[in-house]
DNA sequence: GGCCATCGTCGAAGCGTTTCGACAGATACC
DNA sequence: GGTATCTGTCGAAACGCTTCGACGATGGCC
């Protein structure tokens, strides 16, 4: 492996002037630096990243903390993946990617070794313990989620609460004014991760403003939940023409679930889905949906990210605006209901 | 943060003492080695990695190369990059995420760099470009996948041939006679992944020796790509009494069209599925299933690399066998078909 | 024409480790 | 009791890069 040595001896120049060249802080006449960069082509050098980071105090690497566990949203928590990679390496960094279950020590331990310039995690809870590590910690943090206490954190996540506002206006401006939410496990409430419930404020509230009568409900995964969900929501609701469901596994059971009991999608029953846009359009019928719109969030938080190590500004929360495709699974409801 | 010197001089001995208490190269007394401890801990270092690269030349880092685009297999790429992650902790080593997309490049970035020790890649082609480049990097490597020519660079992979034949020799001891296989989507066997071909190949030996009348076709993702292949399959070979099924995407899908066409599984039609044992378990009827067994793939991989690193031997070709567990889904054929 | 900036480059001092050779003292061996 | 071998520790030299200060050479300005 050739250094910044040799390239200096073959261009005829100072190791310094190398590095400027390739780090352009400092005026390089255009012929000295067109004969370093054939210097640097012919002996195929590549700094040491080691070195660079000793030096520089940058390493150039961000670290992500993803749930691995094998957990109901891993195309989701893979879209974030994607995303975040993809844009790291636009600003040309890379990513150390880190599982959840490591917790705080695992945070610490690439932060105080210098392996990353920042960090960006997922799948936060509400009252998250790795939040007061972030806090000590000298490089700059992304949190993709909102838990309770986040001053200081850049957050960056969907606008739950406007995701279920704008599925109920949506449903509202349909004519439907009996609507059932099928929440999500309540497994993913206890975990506390907090999207749920902003997801059911959001709900709640736009509910109460647009006057409609609602009922929500979480719901187990499998056919037995929704079964039982379904169940209990009708005996609370009756005659409900329309669901807004915020439960990625429970929408195909519940579509088997109202086709075996002959509640037409959408005739009888409008829904709104928020989940992945593929998953809405491999359902048997096209569903009407709000994306998890986990690109733009994994991207926006490397940019976040990026805006922090350059020392500008940023917004501490930011809560992307929810969007709704129209599919086929709402239709304006018929008379007879109204 | 404080550096190896400030340790040293808290513990009242050199550098080079502490840094021999940390590794362990050289006897240190039992006291030394607990004052330095002390210091450590009361200091909170953390040995800088960068430095530590840069003196070394071990990063303890690994490079896993995955593909981020939105697949069919997702949850199977996440449980091989759980275990991977999960597997390098356990050896003490990090793991930098790179997508396969960023090609060769990628990977001499890295390497060049002396960002990682090892790489270990995943999806990889029949005639995979990367691999030349792979054999020119000083950095060892482990493919997740078995490319045509691969030889000197380790490979770990489910034996897919063994597991056709498994699932064919499990149906003809349950007295079955004619078998269709479900394949992979055409786009599978067009971007030359082996292990379709690999698995197709095992079928047809295996049917040859077992004198079974069988018939393979491959399966466009959707419902109607279901239809269609079972179409042709019918079609050339009336009365089966048993399906392999290579798609975990058709699964669902295929066990929708049985039952809409009044074919009961098993009763009518015994079904062998290879896909990971939650897809098997969630369908409506437990399926008997060959597992793809993701974790202990993904964690051969690394315990590969760490012996390629530790310059011991290894097999350059590791297949896994295949293991079947008998679920709901097939049944001795009824004397009426025999 | 003298003075200041600016441009382009160099040299040297770090950055924080690891590792090698050296060495003093203790231990073993015959 | 002298030599050889361990033990336990130290000092110093890397490792390959960035960055700061310095400095000669240009060029602009009044």
């Amino acid at each position: 492996m050739p250094t910044i040595n040799d390239v200096a001896r073959a261009a005829g120049v100072s190791p310094s002037t190398v590095s400027y060249v390739l780090s352009g802080r400092r005026p390089i006449s255009a012929e000295t630096r067109a004969r370093v960069q054939a210097a640097i082509a012919e002996l195929g050098f590549h700094p040491h990243a080691g070195a660079r980071a000793l030096a520089s105090s940058k390493t150039n690497v961000l670290a992500l903390v993803a749930p691995l566990r094998v957990d109901v949203n891993v195309p989701v928590i893979m879209q974030f993946a994607t995303a975040v990679v993809t844009a790291a390496r636009a600003y040309n960094h890379d990513v150390l990617l880190l599982t959840k279950d490591e917790g705080t020590a695992g945070l610490e331990r690439v932060a105080h070794s210098t392996m990353v310039d920042a960090l960006i995690l997922m799948d936060l809870e509400r009252d998250d313990l790795r939040i007061p590590a972030l806090r000590r910690l000298k490089q700059p943090s992304v949190l993709i989620g909102l838990p309770s206490d986040h001053t200081g954190i850049a957050c960056v996540d969907l606008d739950f609460a406007a995701a279920a506002r704008l599925a109920l206006e949506h449903l509202a401006g349909h004519g439907h004014r009996r609507i059932g939410l099928v929440g999500p496990s309540p497994a993913v409430y206890r975990r506390q991760t907090t999207y749920a419930d902003r997801f059911l404020a959001g709900f709640l509230e736009a509910s109460a403003e647009l006057d409609l009568r609602t009922v929500t409900h979480p719901c187990e995964p499998g056919a037995a939940g929704v079964r039982d969900a379904m169940a209990d929501i009708d005996a609370q609701l009756s005659d409900l023409t329309a669901l807004v469901v915020h439960n990625e596994e429970a929408l195909r059971p519940l579509l088997d679930l109202l086709h075996a009991t002959g509640r037409k999608v959408p005739d009888d029953v409008s829904i709104v889905a928020i989940c992945p846009q593929d998953v809405a359009t491999s359902m048997p019928v096209g569903l009407t949906s709000i994306d998890i719109p986990a690109h733009d969030v994994g991207t926006l938080a490397v940019e976040t990210a990026m805006r922090l190590l350059d020392g500008r500004t940023v917004e501490y929360t930011r809560l992307l605006a929810p969007a709704l495709v129209e599919r086929n699974s709402c239709t304006e409801i018929s008379p007879s209901h109204r």
